[in-house]
DNA sequence: ACAATAAAAACGAACGTTCGTTCATATTGA
DNA sequence: TCAATATGAACGAACGTTCGTTTTTATTGT
């Protein structure tokens, strides 16, 4: 029978357990959720998740292989429009940090998966992401402007780096600013992608 | 009787609890570390520890409180050399690292911080580390070199948070990195250091 | 097309552990 | 001496997982 959703019921509930599960541990981290709250959330009960997982950790890996908000994220960087360095560069700061925003559970994610598992899935999934990462550097690179001579591999690193790093302390400490402070840094994004574009320009950034 | 230290007591195990609980936290993260555990690697029995403690919870507060590495780590920034600007921010960038190497709970305990407990002891500590990060701004703006006019927070902002992302990268990736990609990244610090120094000043840096 | 059959999925009680905390009791240090 | 500290058994709650059973879904035979 069609219908709208072609998918078998198996696989429904699947998908409906990677879901509760995934709302629940950015939320509350691995240990802190239990598989009652995740059976509760996705709408069957304890025993039935273990007809589509053998374990409370097969369910989290499903999580990163399927649900990982960084596989998202990186094709937007592909889409950042501007000729020059300075006009990509600058586009993609703002696009970034604003699909950082628009993806909070991706920093949750990734932290979960540092402290609660010692970062143990980290080099399967870096093959996923490597083919997303490197296009950053040609991006640069292609548009018009005069390099200093950096390796692309450091050069994305750089790039990223920055204003993950922006990101993070962002939502970190944002709220302990004091109000002068926090005038101080409304502007940072920009200031770091001038320190980013004066540090790879060979010339005087426009 | 005069002890060698000075202690009583009371105050000798209680620094015990603490010391055991920060090596189990910072390895294994905080749920997943038990009062048992804490208790064993103290030396004590399990119900002991409540006469130091009246919760977990308290014990870690006594770890961030007592046991940053953070407050170890900083004030070694006022002690890099270096009459330029170039000098000092390449040091402070090889000191930084390298302390962050020699403190590698460091990375562990503000982890564990923001995922397990949503960073809700952050303001607070936020209060006792401000006077530990803006030194950073003054020591580069003393220097000789002319500045491109970024705020001072936004500066040591930038600086931080450029070389705490190279390190946390480098600890996360390395493993992950094939042969010749390690390579390429070898020197990746001093390129950061250089990205930087071509960001802020306003002739090319020496 | 449709009953017969097999396979998949859902259920919820129960298991054995482990958890943080408490408590009555014993020991110790000032 | 007596408050401070240490003990370890005990408590109830929560954990991940297993299990026998029932119900639903998919596949087959005619």
């Amino acid at each position: 029978m069609k219908t709208p959703n072609s998918l078998t019921k198996g696989e429904q509930t699947r998908q409906a357990i990677v879901s509760a599960a995934y709302d629940l541990v950015v939320r509350q981290g691995y240990a802190a959720t239990s598989m009652r709250q995740i059976a509760g959330k996705a709408g069957l009960a304890l025993g039935g998740i273990y007809n589509h997982f053998s374990s409370k950790e097969e369910v989290f890996l499903a999580i990163l292989e399927e649900r990982h908000p960084f596989f998202q994220m990186m094709p937007i960087l592909d889409e950042v429009s501007g000729e020059t360095v300075e006009e990509y560069v600058r586009n993609a700061a703002h696009t970034l940090v604003s699909q950082l925003g628009r993806h909070p559970d991706f920093l949750n994610l990734m932290l979960v998966e540092i402290v609660e598992f010692k970062a143990k899935h980290v080099p399967r999934l870096f093959e996923k992401l490597r083919p997303l990462l490197m296009p950053i550097a040609q991006h640069i690179g292609s548009r018009q402007g005069d390099l200093r001579p950096i390796p692309p591999f450091v050069l994305t690193r750089a790039f990223l780096g920055m204003f993950f790093s922006y990101y993070i302390t962002d939502i970190l400490f944002t709220r302990a600013l004091s109000a002068d402070l926090r005038k101080l840094n409304a502007n940072a994004i920009d200031h770091f992608a001038d320190i980013f574009l004066h540090g790879i320009l060979l010339e005087e950034p426009a």
